[in-house]
DNA sequence: ATGATTCTTTGATCTGTATCAAGGCAAAAA
DNA sequence: TTTTTGCCTTGATACAGATCAAAGAATCAT
């Protein structure tokens, strides 16, 4: 969508301590010893299956976390059942923000999730004591600040063709792992419903797009789950968004 | 859009450092006299008038701000010419964050606007020495976020009616000033086109909204920028939320 | 004042997306 | 295997809101 959203604070040493992402890629890598063992003594791992809520609307945050694999939502339902997704967090997203004690929003994971959790406490004792720390989380809140004003242009201006490309140019720039220039299959993750309600559209819409970008060559399903792009180009020229990510003359 | 020129009006407004909502709002409430101090030095006023861009989009952002008086508005634009506002600035409220040399929508003043700015890099160096101020921000960073996500639910999932019932609600909610019960007359700021930008709407879906809650005895115009709720109950039963404000059992 | 300009309202019509409806397909269960 | 169940696709139709158009108020400039 834009890469005028990355970070300038000065760059983290990549201190690779453990298999767990949290370490290296969400709040420790600037840890001392003292701070990694605290972190350690704290943490515990959660599972949850497909389907499964992991936190509710208003209630309790008991701990904060951090997504090792698998994907959730954050999503707004109203009272007659419209729902809208507000937020996708994929691994190394956090949930859980230092001084709220609930967040207002239910967390559902789409496929089976493991997160790394910290007591909410003694996670928040922590953060007062290590400015890096805090620095860190605050950086987490911009980059999702920026991503849900993103999805607010989207939300209230795109066409459901440009949405539908939108997404799936996301979708593929999270998913490519750097790789040969062969083209990669990409993951879904979601049903057309859960998609509609991350995009303000319905399934039939959803549907109706993605068969209609296949139509034009712009992707093609393997099946009803993954998908490679064929034509990246024309998918960058359907989002609507500046060819160039936002330079400014 | 092209109309729109920044300007450089140079800082007046003599206001005293009692009056600037930064010393008791924004950051400064916990801080000491030194802090002050230090902060008093990096400080200077802008003005500017209804229609000037006070930021642009992708420009280098050479002070950060409190809004003193006045309202701004954030919005991205399109190629084409499609605008999505992302935010409003009330006074008290702050543009620019730790970290970020650069924001990625336009600042424009919907009217007058008096901004109390801080010389950015002495800014940043100030909030890595005081916990309490970084803290601060990331508290209105979170503010922001929550605001960013409710507004997702009302561009995505809500109808016409029910996004300038919620637009009305908010407004009256942050105009009121704890006053007697007598009706607030409310100022609109902003232009039926602005307001339909802000809603993801067309101006004149927007105008006949607005007629269709006056003909119902909802609200009532004094002029085309002031207008009063007649029946608060019937506001917040039109705009699609919890009547209870979020609470869930 | 007077005319120009910029907003706003309202009407007529159009259209993109929602809604309603009916099958199709694939994975899971029996 | 057959049945069930949960998604997905596609078609027909409806409708909310966009678009096009024109005229009525404010506000601004002269």
């Amino acid at each position: 969508m834009n890469r005028l959203k990355k970070s300038n604070t000065p760059s983290i040493a990549p201190i690779k301590c453990s298999q767990c992402p949290i370490r290296h890629r969400a709040v420790c890598a600037r840890c001392d010893d003292d701070e990694l063992e605290n972190l350690e003594s704290m943490k515990t791992y959660k599972t949850y299956a497909a389907g499964d809520v992991i936190l509710w609307r208003g209630e309790p945050l008991e701990f904060v976390a951090s997504v090792v694999s698998g994907v959730a939502t954050l999503s707004k339902t109203m009272e007659d059942g419209r729902t809208q997704m507000v937020g996708l967090l994929l691994p190394s997203d956090f949930i859980g923000r230092p001084g709220r004690e609930q967040i207002d929003f239910d967390v559902t994971a789409t496929v089976d999730v493991i997160l790394c959790c910290f007591d909410r406490p003694r996670f928040e004792s922590l953060v007062c004591e290590t400015p890096h720390i805090a620095q860190r989380l605050m950086e987490l809140a911009l980059d999702e600040l920026d991503a849900a004003r993103d999805w607010m242009l989207l939300l209230g201006r795109k066409t459901a063709r440009e949405k539908i490309a939108t997404f799936i140019e996301m979708l593929a720039r999270r998913s490519s792992h750097g790789h040969d220039g062969s083209k990669n299959v990409i993951d879904l993750h979601m049903t057309r419903d859960q998609i509609a309600n991350y995009l303000g559209l319905t399934l039939e819409t959803v549907s109706r797009q993605f068969s209609a970008l296949k139509k034009d060559g712009v992707i093609d399903f393997s099946d009803r789950k993954h998908f490679t792009v064929e034509d990246i180009a024309a998918l960058q020229d359907e989002t609507g968004d500046d060819a160039d990510g936002g330079v400014v003359y």
